[in-house]
RNA sequence: CGGGGAGUGGCGCAGUGGUAGCGUUCCUGCUUUGGGUGCAGGAGGUCGGGGGUUCAAAUCCCCCCUCCCCGACCA
């Protein structure tokens, strides 16, 4: 039973400046965990109370999927990074020390590494396949700015497994084990939550989706449909291919001069304005245009490659979709240093004509450029552009690539609806690995034949500690927190109220006490000299899902039973209250 | 890393060169006891750190650190 008297705990009248997010706010407030480094904090007993009740739900549904819990350092050695790579292209993420000799080690930030090479220790056969094993464990990194509390620190808890199949459909078959475990855990831990696909199909067959709880607070820009509830990243988004066009009535190209149109606004500007460029049928629009951005790719073994993109004038490219299709190539930006190396390309006017394999630089397009798609688009010469270009007529494309900006009001690639754009917190990750790790730290097992295979794996990971904050975001309001039941700190938070003294706060002590007897979590309000608008205050701003008031009503045999977050009051017989409560708190 | 804002008792804030303040919290006493009671007394701060200017620096100058927001980066 927890007391008010003596827990280790002060609560705060107004919200500490330094914190901006609901969640962060309210558990530094209400006593939960105190900033104790940048981007570390310390769990209070309340607030570590929570953390283990969250803990243990994640664990206890890892363990019903038949995972096993294993437990790594989180001080590593460098050398299985080295192997992967990881130690360099991790980056300034990467907490890195040295002991006293000066040998290299890092905080984990993640242990696939570290996972691959225990199971390659220790099995060898396929028959020992397949195989889920996890951890709970604290990791690091060097977060360039940590924010919003727990949401983005530089220490963090996860819950991290790793599953190792002998073959594709294991995989499969592994990755939708924790699919459903996540659900699972998700739905226990009260937090709502929408799965997104993270990953296009465009990346060989490999499969990721998150697990986003909808916040406004949340760092994850995502989109869904409001008709078929498709959801995904944006990096992830596959626009609706349009059917081809029927170009044959569209007027030769032709190049022109566009003086003074330094930007799509005024090309478009000018377009309109002059007789002879105008269209017959409506008037151009920044969609009409075909902007061609040159990124540079950097690819894993150094060389670096241009890469031109096409998209329509009135979007912009997105790098961080570029990245995810051109992946493990990293796109940089083309400096005026790439310009001078190929004259061809005019920085303003670039156009189709300077691009594509007879140049040297591949041209994608945004899938939209569909055949017999008319564009405005620049001439290869500064303050010219060319009217009327047609795709598949004038100009042609190497592919096509998910680049463009996705957009509110978009349209849904798997129904007539359109797209709305969300953005939520990351809670949980799960990912098809496929063989990286495996081959590149070798790990192999023997099939049926006597012939060795490369084991491939999958990725699955929770933020524990994050949750925490996310479950606190997604159910607070104005006047404190409002724990689910199941991670809450108790189940009943019991006050002493009013005067009576030593007659109420015996009543109440037998009531938590038989509360307690019937594994009803409680804690009791058992502080003398405090007045019951502090300890009502308190009660709410702790959010225990139950406020049971021992108070004045005691004179009429009752006590008043109180929900934190729908407000509804009631009035209990005593000799009912802790049958009730027991109801209240099983049901 | 770029741009913006800010660091003054546990928390929230005022204080533009001359003895460091207010509210809250905390302690003591009385008071009150169903909505952060009231009164009185008290404790608590090397003013983020270092250097400089000055007779004198929270205040002016330089460097650094930290926090918050936007972006970059990142799961």
């Amino acid at each position: 039973m927890l007391r008010m008297s003596t827990l280790f705990v002060r609560t705060l009248r107004e919200n500490p400046s330094d914190a901006e997010v609901p969640s962060h706010q309210l558990l530094v407030r209400a006593g939960y965990i105190r900033r104790a480094a940048p981007g570390g904090f310390t769990w209070l007993p309340l607030g570590w109370t929570v953390y283990r009740n969250v803990e243990n739900i994640v664990r206890d549904e890892m363990n019903r999927a038949g995972f096993q819990e294993v437990h790594f350092p989180a001080l590593l050695p460098k050398e299985p990074y080295e192997a992967t790579n990881r130690w360099t292209e991790y980056g300034d993420n990467l907490f890195r020390l040295k002991d006293r000799r000066g040998v290299d080690y890092l905080l984990g930030p993640t242990h696939e590494e570290m996972f691959t090479l225990l199971v390659k220790d220790l099995y060898s056969s396929y028959k020992d396949l397949p195989l889920s094993i996890y951890q709970i464990q604290t990791k690091y990194r060097d977060e360039a700015r940590p924010r919003a509390g727990l949401l983005r620190g530089r220490e963090f808890v996860m819950k991290d497994s790793y599953s190792f199949d002998i073959d594709d459909a294991g995989l499969s078959a592994s990755y939708e084990a924790h699919r459903a475990a996540y659900i699972r855990t998700f739905d226990r831990l009260g937090l709502p939550y929408v799965i997104v696909s993270a990953m296009s199909g465009a990346m060989g067959g490999s499969k990721s989706e998150e697990f986003l709880a909808p916040l406004e607070v949340g760092e994850d820009t995502f989109v869904r449909c409001g008709s078929c509830g498709y959801a995904a990243n944006t990096e992830a988004v596959n626009v609706p291919v349009p059917a081809a066009v029927d170009a044959s009535n569209v007027p030769a190209a032709h190049a022109h001069d566009t003086p003074d149109t330094p930007t799509i606004a005024t090309l478009v500007e000018l377009l309109n304005a002059r007789p002879e460029l105008a269209r017959t049928d409506r008037a151009w629009t920044a969609a009409d245009t075909l902007k061609n951005v040159i990124v540079m790719l950097r690819h894993p073994d150094g060389t670096r490659e241009p890469l031109a993109i096409g998209v329509p004038g009135d979007r912009d490219v997105d790098m961080k979709r570029v990245e995810a299709q051109v992946g493990p190539a990293e796109p940089e930006a083309f400096t005026d240093d790439d310009f001078t190396k190929y004259p061809q390309l005019k920085k303003g006017y670039i156009g189709p004509g300077a691009l594509g394999a007879a140049n040297g630089i591949r041209y994608l397009v945004d899938p939209r450029v569909v055949n017999g798609t008319r564009w405005v688009t620049g001439a290869n010469e500064p303050g010219r552009h060319v009217i009327n270009l047609v795709m598949g007529r004038d100009f042609s494309a190497d592919g096509t690539i998910e680049a463009a900006e996705v957009r509110a009001g978009d349209g849904c690639p798997q129904c007539p609806g359109s797209l709305e754009m969300a953005r939520g917190i990351e809670i949980g990750h799960i990912f098809q690995l496929g063989r990286k790790y495996a081959e590149a730290l070798d790990l192999t097992v023997l099939d049926q034949n006597g012939k060795q295979v490369v084991v491939t794996m999958g990725s699955y990971g929770i933020g524990v500690s994050r949750a925490v904050a996310a479950i606190a975001e997604a159910s607070y309001d104005d006047i404190g927190l409002c724990w689910p039941r199941e991670v809450a700190p108790a189940d009943v938070h019991l006050v002493i109220a009013g005067k009576g003294g030593d007659d109420i706060a015996a009543k109440a002590e037998a009531i938590a006490a038989a509360l307690e007897g019937r594994a009803v979590r409680v804690l009791i309000d058992d502080r003398s000299n405090v007045s019951p608008g502090v300890k009502f205050k308190d009660a709410e701003l702790l959010g225990v899902p139950t406020i049971v008031v021992v108070g004045k009503g005691l004179a009429d045999g009752v006590v008043e039973v109180r929900d934190r977050k729908s407000g509804d009051r009631r009035d209990v017989p005593v000799d009912d209250v802790v049958d009730v409560l027991v109801a209240t708190c099983r049901g």
